[in-house]
DNA sequence: ATAGGGTTAG
């Protein structure tokens, strides 16, 4: 069919329009009836409805191609492809694939692309390899429709493929490639490359900027985010949803509420505040940030919830020990019809563990599996077994661990039951579960220190001897531990026994007459006790002063009386902190929130919100 | 005709 000059001219001008607009001018001209559309036409309205995800425009261009006969042309087809593909309907564009006689390079792509979209890791991986037995040479779009399903642990031939296109393109000026490559070298934790290619790119496009701050964040290093986040904003470039959501969830792991509630400025500045995932971001950062109440409040002002906003919200609960708000909160869920995920459960679990709530806990892990279909992971299984533990059921937790799925028993699980055997200073069912330990997770110190810790509670010194000694031949090396305390914007880092701090003497001094006042109270430091039979170089290490008191004592000084404390730890609290920051809410009358290694902490008027098991 | 970036749980 010869195309009339009219189409021709019809065709530039679509060629020229993108997305919604490119569809209304192709409705009009249909509509005005005096030219015919030519594959050309359709090969340039499909991308179009592929742009703004409407799948019905493109079955309505799909079924104008079928009346027309310019349903087999090639680039119709491709369009078709794509469209089906990004569309989530990923068998339609199989089917239309697989109709074709000799698909080409592009063809290849496309559906490549679609599995790639669409989490098909197998299938993108399988058509790559068919793509290379035919003999045609995968281009950079290949490649870049690759990258997202790209596994270290998977295909061979892919992995040196890819390999081969990043040397050769490393600096490329193309932002497609340049940002795949970005995320290729995040996924693989190789940050220092990653930002060699972002640095690399004359022209950053919002995909690279948000390439390389979400790479960080996921990577834990958070001030690097905040830092290009930073950066970003000072080149005048204006966020978008994507790089906000990045940018909190960084602040949440960094736990800077200060940061956050800038980064919240932000969202109301730019008018972000219809976005779900910007919205269950900023939840999760008020939350792990301490802010509770505050992240509630932004729950209930959304009206476009998904399962991950309720999702967030219930674990806010379970954090910060609020048990029964977190178990209401899944009630609410449910009657808004919502269905619970694999992470909802384990939120929940989590609120009834540090809660308390052993039976609505067992009801909960008994209807994932009965009434949802859902098989326990490692993270549940741990739950459970913390969450009899707990209440003391020791044996019953014990027992419980033989019913796991086979995948899910392993160092979290066995972790679990010595933690409670700890807490119910349980020695023999100890000492079972650290075997285990011992041989699943051998470089981990954690276990040992635990295990001599329980002995020396129960003045088995000769046992708790043993055990330290072991560890010492192997070499085992115990994590620092640090923590961190924000004053006004500053952020202060403390070390145990730390004296770099500007004003240390004022601390340490501070320390001593606190610590009277404290004694006063009916505080025991655990001291001579503890240290009974304890190596020289181990004493020393144990009298340091925790970073945590120093970290207390500083916001103490810092701050007027009645402002609440706040502060992060990298490790669990010890048992002695603990304690003692019971008697410093209670002496001095302040609200300190801590957040450790796995939760927070309120304490208030000498009493813990975490009931004192963690 | 095909190509890049996001929230929870761990």
């Amino acid at each position: 069919m010869v195309p009339s000059p009219d189409t021709v001219l019809w065709n530039t001008l679509l060629a020229g329009l993108s997305g919604s607009e490119a569809l209304e001018s192709f409705v009009w001209m249909v509509s005005v009836g005096s030219v015919r559309p030519d594959a050309t036409t359709l090969a340039s309205v499909l991308p179009a409805a592929a742009e703004v995800a409407d799948v019905t425009m493109g079955r309505c261009v799909h079924a104008f191609a079928e009346k027309g006969g310019l349903a087999e042309h090639e680039h119709v087809l491709t369009g078709l492809i794509s469209l089906y593909a990004k569309c989530g309907d990923v068998k339609s564009a199989r089917r239309l694939f697989d109709m074709m006689e000799r698909p080409d390079l592009v063809a290849y792509n496309a559906l490549i692309s679609g599995f790639s979209v669409n989490g098909m890791v197998g299938s993108s991986v399988d058509l790559f390899n068919e793509l290379m037995t035919l003999g045609l040479r995968p281009n950079s779009s290949t490649l870049v429709a690759l990258i997202p399903v790209y596994s270290p642990f998977g295909n061979e031939l892919l992995a040196q493929c890819l390999h081969g296109f990043v040397l050769k393109s490393g600096f490329t000026a193309n932002s497609p490639v340049s940002t795949a490559i970005t995320t290729l070298y995040c996924r693989l934790n190789d940050m220092e490359s990653a930002r060699n290619a972002f640095d690399a790119m004359p022209e950053k496009t919002m995909e690279s900027w948000n390439a390389m701050i979400s790479g960080y964040a996921q990577n834990g290093l958070t001030e690097m985010a905040v830092a290009l986040f930073e950066k970003m904003l000072a080149l005048n470039v204006r966020p978008n949803p994507i790089t906000i959501s990045s940018t909190l969830s960084a602040c949440a792991q960094l736990g800077a509420l200060s940061l956050g509630k800038w980064v919240h400025r932000v969202i109301t500045e730019e008018d972000l505040e219809p976005n779900v995932y910007v919205m269950t971001a900023l939840i999760d950062m008020y939350s792990k940030c301490g802010s509770i109440s505050e992240a509630r409040s932004i729950f209930n002002s959304m009206d476009n919830k998904n399962v991950v906003s309720w999702n967030a919200m219930i674990a806010g609960y379970g954090l910060h020990g609020q048990g029964p708000e977190a178990l209401k909160l899944y009630k609410d869920m449910l009657d808004a019809h919502l269905l619970p995920t694999s992470a909802t459960f384990l939120s929940v679990l989590y609120a009834c563990s540090h809660g308390g709530l052993v039976e609505e806990g067992r009801k909960v892990f008994r209807s994932m599996t009965d009434d949802y279909a859902i098989i326990p992971g490692i993270e549940h299984c741990t739950c459970m077994v913390d969450l009899l533990g707990r209440a003391g059921q020791l044996k019953e937790a014990f027992e419980l661990i033989s019913e796991f799925p086979k995948s899910a028993v392993g160092p979290g699980v066995w972790g679990a039951l010595l933690g409670a055997c700890m807490v119910h200073k349980d020695s023999d069912l100890a000492k079972l579960a650290s075997q285990k330990l011992f041989e699943l997770d051998p470089g981990n110190s954690g276990y040992y220190v635990l295990l001599s810790n329980l002995h020396t509670s129960k003045k088995q010194y000769s046992e708790a001897a043993v055990v330290r000694q072991e560890a010492k031949s192997r070499k085992l090396v115990k994590t620092p531990g640090y923590t961190l305390i924000e004053i006004g914007e500053k952020s202060h880092v403390f070390m145990a026994g730390d004296r770099a701090h500007p004003q240390s003497e004022a601390i340490y001094s501070y320390l001593e007459k606190l610590t009277a006042k404290m004694i006063e109270a009916g505080y025991r430091p655990e001291t001579e006790a503890a240290l009974y039979d304890v190596e020289e170089e181990e004493k020393e290490h144990m009298v340091k002063v925790h970073s945590e008191k120093l970290a207390i004592a500083f916001g103490l000084l810092s701050t007027a009386s009645g402002t609440e404390i706040r502060i992060i730890k990298n490790l669990r609290v010890c048992l002695d902190c603990h304690n003692a920051t019971k008697f410093i809410s209670k002496v001095t009358q302040r609200l300190i929130v801590v957040r450790d290694a796995s939760r927070f902490h309120h304490f208030r008027d000498g009493v813990c919100s975490c009931g004192d098991y963690w």
